[in-house]
DNA sequence: TATATTTATGTAAGCGTTTGCATATTGGAC
DNA sequence: GTCCAATATGCAAACGCTTACATAAATATA
């Protein structure tokens, strides 16, 4: 073990840039921030010196002096769900294209005082705030709103329409996943729902009902189970689905968490998938498709909203003044192999 | 839509918070700052000021005059492998308890300079770093030295012995699972190394090489072939594997990425899990337990190396005159469904 | 009660930037 | 060559905090 320490002097300034390159302070901050009047070959002296000093730029006085610090914030309940996962590798994506970096805040057990944390976060570091959270609080907004902040809401919408936002086609998707199954003869379909509180709840079960109304399936509220997208949940209410009299060729989960949980309760029943039970999701997380077999699902484009999100959110930063805007962007279905054509009922 | 906006006033500086309890603005930070010296009634009236201002520090002004941004960074290649998923968790609930914040810095495609972006990360906000960087070379580690600056490596190690740092036990977990199929009968197992260049991968092979020896199985190079983590790889190296004369009855993959891939390939040929073959994976990824047959798998404790690098550095941050301290964490095998006893041979 | 200690508070100098304003330099147009 | 506008640069004041140092207040010691 060799104790060899590099010896050590503290980061050079921008004065020193400045002495190096005979030049004041001011023009190198002007330099490194593409000022247009430098000369050019003031420039590349500063340039050449900061180079030779090995200068970089300290973030917290810049953002201090009212410069940027290109950071943004990304702020979410917690990161066990697969969910979030893919969010933020778009949104890292993006962000390395943008050449900003990311400050990752989570709120879980913060518990009570969103809106103080929330303030601490503004008052911080980061230009703007990406926020993925799902259960919102109308205070949350007003908060957010009084702050006079650049913020984009991921995968949730402002009821005022008074913020940024891009969601995905959460009524269409589950339209399309549920006519799929109809289409290959289900009639007897059970849904689990997400959680209440939540917009892309109400959209899917919407769209779950539209299209058995469209193809005059009847509607079972007894088919229709209570979830809030936990793979243990999933489980619980698939077994009561499963426990019916009669019980459904299909099954539909909200979101693929859920639709775990549904494998795992047709194989604990005995049945198989798919010869005995359909199962389809929403999401489209990786896991769904290294499950066996792998899972039909609606795709929700999770690093496109990411990424967009981030875009909107730089747009915003840089034209504070344009009106805020919703973007909402397609899913769409991913046949896998957990459906089948019913085998019980006259259908195909 | 609502264009009412609630009216916006500037954050509360420690100025205001001081006039208002009639104190100086000194006084108001050390209050902040829990420091000692400051009467009791004192600190209770510029609470409530702060209160009733609702001030919140500006961390880019204290950490500028020399505080500290209770904000720690980690620096990781990439977001696309379930297990610095893992990782990440741990750390965040451990910052959570610790009442600090995190910063992601990911390193992929800034490709060459990595030294000039530690330059810059560490020279930037954060107290300490956690560091996640698979292939470190030897000049990014100088680079660290010479900074001068709090960071601790996770699930890798520094040769020199000069780093903080946290691993596993790469060597007996892979040593207890070759020890495991040899014990179901498995004299011809296939190994899937990781990248050559990690320390997790020459341990991994060596425990894999060690229960072979110490079982009396005779070592064949042909039954060890070359990976790199990924899943494709895993599925492309377990072919391979599959059409060899002699084919194993067992697969070990060096991670769980690759275990999946094995999966497949085995699928691919047309043979069953575990009846056929029986295969084995390494890490514990959350996927590893939904695919079907759930894998058996060597389980990293990935979050606890999330927390334990947490707790690492805040005590480096709390006491740095301690000197370097390695910590290894037990690995353990999780059985699953995805290997039974040998059938083609007469082993049990 | 006067003095020495200890404790509480205030003053002011940074920390490393950005940026408005003032000044110096430059390049045309005449 | 002059003069004016445009372009480059420098100066100095913030930004919101921490902290050494100085001073005032409180407490203990005699």
């Amino acid at each position: 073990m060799s104790n060899h320490k590099v010896p050590f002097s503290t980061p050079a300034t921008i004065y020193d840039v400045a002495r190096e390159a005979g030049v004041s302070d001011a023009t190198v901050s002007r330099v490194f921030n593409n000022k247009h009047n430098v000369k050019a070959d003031t420039r590349e002296r500063v340039l050449q010196a900061a180079e030779k000093l090995g200068y970089v730029v300290n973030v917290q006085a810049r953002s201090l002096a009212g410069g940027k610090s290109n950071t943004i914030g990304l702020l979410v309940p917690g990161l066990d769900n697969g969910y979030i996962g893919e969010i933020i590798r778009g949104i890292d994506q993006e962000l390395a294209h943008a050449d900003h970096e990311l400050m990752l805040y989570t709120t879980h057990r913060k518990g009570k005082n969103e809106s103080a944390y929330l303030q601490y976060v503004a008052n911080g570091f980061v230009d703007g705030l990406l926020l993925v959270v799902p259960l919102l609080s109308p205070t949350f907004l007003e908060t957010l709103g009084a702050l006079n902040y650049a913020y984009v809401l991921i995968d949730e919408v402002d009821p005022s329409e008074n913020s940024f936002s891009v969601d995905a086609t959460n009524w269409q998707g589950a339209y399309d996943a549920t006519d799929y199954l109809i289409k290959l003869g289900h009639h007897t379909i059970g849904f689990i729902t997400g959680m209440h509180e939540l917009n892309s709840t109400k959209e899917r079960l919407n769209g779950y009902l539209a299209a058995l109304r469209d193809n005059d399936v009847p509607v079972r509220q007894d088919l229709i189970v209570d979830g809030d997208f936990l793979q243990e949940t999933g489980f619980e209410q698939s077994l009561r689905l499963l426990d019916l009299k009669q019980k459904p060729t299909a099954i539909f989960a909200a979101n693929d968490l859920m639709a775990l949980g549904a494998l795992d309760a047709i194989r604990e029943r005995g049945l198989h998938i798919p010869q005995d039970i359909s199962v389809i999701g929403f999401d489209d997380i990786p896991q769904a498709s290294t499950t066996h077999p792998k899972l039909t699902t609606v795709q929700q484009p999770l690093e496109q909203m990411g990424r967009v999100g981030v875009q909107m959110l730089l747009e915003q930063l840089e034209h504070p003044e344009r009106p805020p805007r919703r973007v909402t962007l397609a899913t769409h279905l991913v046949v896998r192999d957990s459906c089948q054509p019913v085998n019980d009922v006259g259908g195909i």
